[in-house]
DNA sequence: GTCTATATGACGATAGAC
DNA sequence: GTCTATCGTCATATAGAC
């Protein structure tokens, strides 16, 4: 039961995968036009500016993630949350070869506008929010260990997750997000 | 005793720094042209290419770090070696709103050519392997804590760090920065 | 080595027909 | 909504005079 998706809705899903791949300087109108199939001028017609796109693309973006995070069954264990958050994290580098939308736009920062600014860093707090219970849940439960107040240990691990990804995809190898896993995780 | 720079050093100089904040495809050679005082066939003169260009620039990059890096007293604890390659790390954050060169090049990696991948990946190794040895000599004198083999840890280390300079300009705080230091020091 | 001049194409964006 | 056509600008890069 597939439903088709209007113009806009590929704009924007191939916007994203665009950015994840070679960043906001790195992709053009002329991209989705061909990927899309409709003239550069129809798609300005959804999305005035670049600017207004992108900050359509990190909204729908985060609002993914979050429901991906909802998802998340409260009644595992931390431990295994980690594990299901790390592969989330990396989920589109083996086959894409993309990272982090947010991470990929919080290296162009300084070319965007400050409306994007904020998306990004909103969705900064809130996986380390996120992450921040998870520590919490380990720590009592025994299954992960984290040093110092559960916010500070979280933004840590998300930045370790972050650069990670990065990593990764330079070496052509998943095995550095694991390594990040496996600082957090409890002896046993 | 200031000595004079050629227009070749100048160039690459400002490379460097014009890519830490806005990435490869965040400049060009107009931008270079103007801020050396050349027109962009003087450039042209002397990196025929972008893509020569920014190998020279990394490779320098590189270089000064690795310098940086053997200027560092091995009679020093790790915990205040480690100290010392954070505010390494995070020194051109406050200035320049610039984040580590390889780091940016490493979310462009996907837009350039193999050689500068070769050359990112051993400024990767270089400081993580730099970083694992002094894990090594923390966890011995019990100024660091570290699980796992070295290697391991200081890939995640060197990660959070790539990751926490990115979230650090994103916030315009190099709190983000401490709270990494603060994650492998041995509590006292 | 540095310049003027230019080639060639990509870019974001807009006007107006249909 | 989508198109054709186009504007103005910027990009990387080269040829050839000085």
């Amino acid at each position: 039961m597939e439903t088709k998706l209007t113009v806009r809705e590929q704009v924007v899903d191939h916007a994203i995968t665009l950015m994840m791949l070679r960043g906001y300087n790195g992709f053009s109108y002329r991209d989705l036009s061909e990927l899309v199939g409709v003239k550069t001028s129809s798609i300005h017609y959804y999305f005035p500016s670049k600017d207004d796109l992108v900050l359509e693309a990190v909204n729908q973006y985060s609002n993914e993630v979050m429901h991906a995070l909802k998802a998340v069954d409260p009644a595992l264990p931390a431990n295994e949350k980690l594990a299901m958050y790390t592969r989330l994290f990396g989920k589109t580098l083996g086959d894409g070869n993309q990272i982090c939308l947010c991470g990929m736009l919080a290296a162009d920062i300084e070319t965007l506008p400050e409306a994007v600014r904020q998306a990004v860093q909103a969705f900064f707090r809130a996986n380390e929010s996120w992450l921040a219970k998870v520590l919490e849940q380990g720590v009592k439960e025994g299954t992960l260990v984290a040093k110092g107040k559960p916010e500070s240990a979280a933004r840590t691990l998300f930045a370790a997750l972050q650069g990670s990804v990065l990593a990764s995809r330079l070496f052509h190898t998943k095995a550095r997000l694991e390594d990040v896993q496996a600082t957090w995780k409890a002896v046993s």
